[in-house]
DNA sequence: ATGAAAGCGCTAACAT
DNA sequence: ATGTTAGCGCTTTCAT
C-alpha cells in the first residue's frame, strides 16, 4: 500500500536503480542528468514517497540507529538525575548527526538481552557499566562498537568519564581553603567505578596540605540520602576532638542525609560543620542550606559518548582511550564561604534560582 | 561475516524455510519432525546464530518496535518528572510485551520528522500532543496505529488521561471539607489540555458546597513556580475579606511558588493560607510544608498506552475512545489536614518518605 | 547517463 | 514433513 521507490521510478520513467542515486543525492558524482533528476525528485514528492528505512538497513548493512543501555529499569525515574541528563545529552547529539536513538534499558533487569539487541543498532552507548559487563564482550563478538559513558577505562571500549579525582580534589581543597583541617568523607561503594578516584582526590588534597587521612573519618558504602544519614551518625558520635568540622560526600543526596543527620544533631550546617557535596543537581537549590557541590557536565558525557561513537562506526577513531572532562565547584550555602553574604543571599527569592 | 539462517540450515542439512519455522517454534503447526527440528536448533546454537531483526522485519512488515514521542526535546531533564515517568510507564510496559523502545522525542523541537519516522515502529505513543498536533495526519496517512497520553479525546485517535475533572475537585473539596469559603484557583493554560477538566472539577466542587465562584480568585497563565509566586501575589494584594483562605494549584511547581509568595508576605502556610498542588511529584515531600497534592498514575498513564497500542497494532482494539485513570488525594502538611499531627510528623525524619 | 540484475537475511505461500 | 520459489524495498555493481 505505501509507496515505494519502485512507483516512483514508474512515475517518472527512469529505472529503480536511477531513481534510487537521484534521490539519495548522488549529484557530485558524475551520474545523473539535471533533467532526470528533477522528474524523479519531483516524482517522488508528488506522490508523497518516503523511504523505507528497514529496507535500506538490510540493504546497506547500516541502521542510522543508536543503542542506549542505561544500566537499570528505573534510570528515568531515579532521584539522581544522572542518568536523565546523559540521556539527554545523547539524544542532542545523536539528532545531531541524523540518528535514531533506540533504548535498551531494562536488559540489566532481565538478564537477557532483548530481541534482536544491538542488531537494531549501528553503536551502543553504555552508561555505568560494570568492569565485567557481558555486553561488553557480546558487542565484541559482533564486532558493534561501543562506548561507555563513566566506567572503569579498563573496560575494554573507549570511555567517557567526569575527572572524578580533580573533582575529589576540588571539593576537599575548597574546605581545607576554608580552614578545616578534620574533613571526613562520606560515600562511595567499590564497584562504582566513580568512588576510587574521588576518594583519590579526596587524600591528594589531605596530602597537599600535609595532613594525615583519618581512616575514622572515612565512610563508604552508599550513595543514597539514607546512607548518607546513617554515615554521618557514627563521624558524630566519635569524641569531640576527634569530630570532623566538615564533610565531603560522593554525592548529592548523600550530603543532604548527613545535613539532616547534623540539624538532628542539633548542630548547624554550615557553622559547626561544613558541607560539600557532589554533582550539583537541580537538589542543590532547594536543601537547606543550599548545598555545595562538585559540577559535572552530565548532558556533555552523553553528548561526547555519541561523538566518539559516531567516529567508531565511520571508522575515524581508533584510540580505544578514555576521554575525561573537567569539573568545577558550585559554591553555595552549606561550606560556609558565602557566610559573609548570607542575608543577602536569604532574601533572594528562591525563584531566581530555578530554570 | 555475522552467521545467517543459510548457515544454520547447511549445517543442519535442511533448506532454510525449515530452519525458520523450527526457530521461530512453528511447533503447533503440523509441520516439524522433532528430530529435524533439533537438530536445527541444535545447528543453530553451536554457530551461536542470531537472527537478523532487520531482515525479519522487512520480509514480515513488523519491527517489534514501539515509537515514543515527548513533546520537546528537554522532556527528560524537565523539573518536572511526568514525562519520565510516562516514559517509565512505558518502557515498562514495552518490555513487558517484547517490544522495543524507538525514541523520537526531538521531533517537536526540529519541525522535520527524523528519518524514517514512523516506519521503524508498529506504533507511536504520543506524550501530550496539541489538538493539532501534525503527526496524527500523518500517522493516519501511513496507517501508524498511535495513541495518545494525556490529550484532549477529539484528537482522534485512542487517549489515556488521568480523571482531570475528578482531580480538580478531590483538590478543592477538600479544602471546602476544611472550611474553607474563598479558595483560590492557580495555573493553567489553554493549550494545556489538562487545565480545562481540573478547572471545571474545582467548579463542580465550589457549587456542590453552593458557593459562587469568584473570577478575581482564579488566575490561569502558566505552570512553573514564577507564575505561581506572581500570581499568588496578585491574590494576597485582595483587600482583606476578598482574600483566599486557601488556594488550589494545577501543579506542584505553581503550588510551591505560592508558598513562596506567602511566606513572604509574612504569612503562615497552612495556618494563614492554605495550599493544595497537583501531580503529587517526589517534590512534594521536600517543600516547606510538605505539600498537600492531588495524585495519578503518571506511570500508568504510559504502560496503560502501550498495552492499548499493542492491541491496536494487533488489530483487537477498535475503539478510538478515551481511557480515563483515576486519581487521589496525598494529604501533607500545606492543607492543614494534619495541622494536629505536625508536631509529630516533624519529628519524623524526612528520609522515611524518601525512596 | 541509465538500466538490468543480483542480493541484503528472512518469511510465507505453494509444491512435493 | 520438507524443499522450492518468490518476494519484502532498497542499494549497488556491472553492462549498455
Amino acid at each position: 500500500m505505501p509507496v515505494t521507490i519502485r512507483d516512483v521510478a514508474q512515475k517518472a520513467g527512469t529505472s529503480v536503480a536511477t531513481a534510487s542515486s537521484a534521490l539519495n543525492g548522488r549529484r557530485g558524482s558524475i551520474r545523473m542528468a539535471e533533467a532526470t533528476r528533477q522528474r524523479i525528485v519531483a516524482a517522488a514528492k508528488e506522490l508523497g514517497y518516503v523511504p523505507n528505512p528497514i529496507a535500506k538497513s538490510l540493504a546497506t548493512g547500516k541502521t542510522r540507529t543508536l543503542g542506549l543501555v542505561l544500566p537499570y529499569a528505573d534510570a528515568f525515574i531515579d532521584q539522581n538525575p544522572f542518568c536523565t541528563h546523559v540521556m539527554h545529552g545523547v539524544f542532542q547529539a545523536a539528532i545531531a548527526d541524523k540518528y535514531n536513538l533506540m533504548l535498551y534499558t531494562a536488559w540489566a533487569d532481565h538478564h537477557e538481552p532483548p530481541i534482536g539487541f544491538g542488531q537494531h543498532a549501528d553503536g551502543l552507548i553504555l552508561v555505568l557499566p560494570p568492569l565485567d559487563e557481558p555486553l561488553i564482550a557480546h558487542c565484541r563478538e559482533r564486532e558493534v562498537p561501543c562506548v561507555a559513558v563513566v566506567a572503569d577505562p579498563r573496560i575494554g571500549v573507549p570511555t567517557v568519564n567526569s575527572d572524578d579525582r580533580e573533582g575529589g580534589y576540588l571539593g576537599t581543597k575548597h574546605l581545607l581553603d576554608l580552614g578545616h583541617r578534620r574533613i571526613g568523607l562520606l560515600g562511595g561503594a567499590r564497584e562504582v567505578s566513580t568512588s576510587e578516584p574521588r576518594r583519590a582526590g579526596y587524600l591528594r588534597a589531605l596530602a597537599d596540605s600535609g595532613i594525615a587521612p583519618d581512616p575514622r573519618l572515612m565512610a563508604s558504602a552508599g550513595f543514597d540520602a539514607r546512607f548518607g544519614h546513617a554515615a554521618m551518625l557514627e563521624l558524630l558520635s566519635l569524641p569531640l576532638r576527634l569530630r570532623p568540622t566538615a564533610v565531603f560526600a560522593v554525592n548529592d543526596l548523600c550530603a543532604n542525609g548527613a545535613m539532616l543527620a547534623i540539624r538532628e544533631a542539633g548542630l548547624r550546617v554550615p557553622e559547626d560543620i561544613a558541607v560539600v557535596g557532589y554533582d550539583d543537581t537541580e537538589f542543590c537549590d532547594t536543601t537547606r542550606p543550599t548545598l555545595t557541590s562538585v559540577r559535572m557536565s552530565v548532558d556533555e558525557l552523553g553528548s561526547t559518548a555519541v561523538r566518539r561513537l559516531v567516529r567508531r562506526i565511520n571508522g575515524q577513531d581508533e584510540q580505544d582511550g578514555e576521554v575525561v572532562l573537567p569539573v568545577s565547584l558550585t559554591i553555595r550555602n552549606s561550606c560556609g564561604a558565602r557566610a559573609a553574604s548570607l542575608d543577602r543571599e536569604r532574601r533572594r527569592s528562591p525563584l531566581e534560582s530555578t530554570r
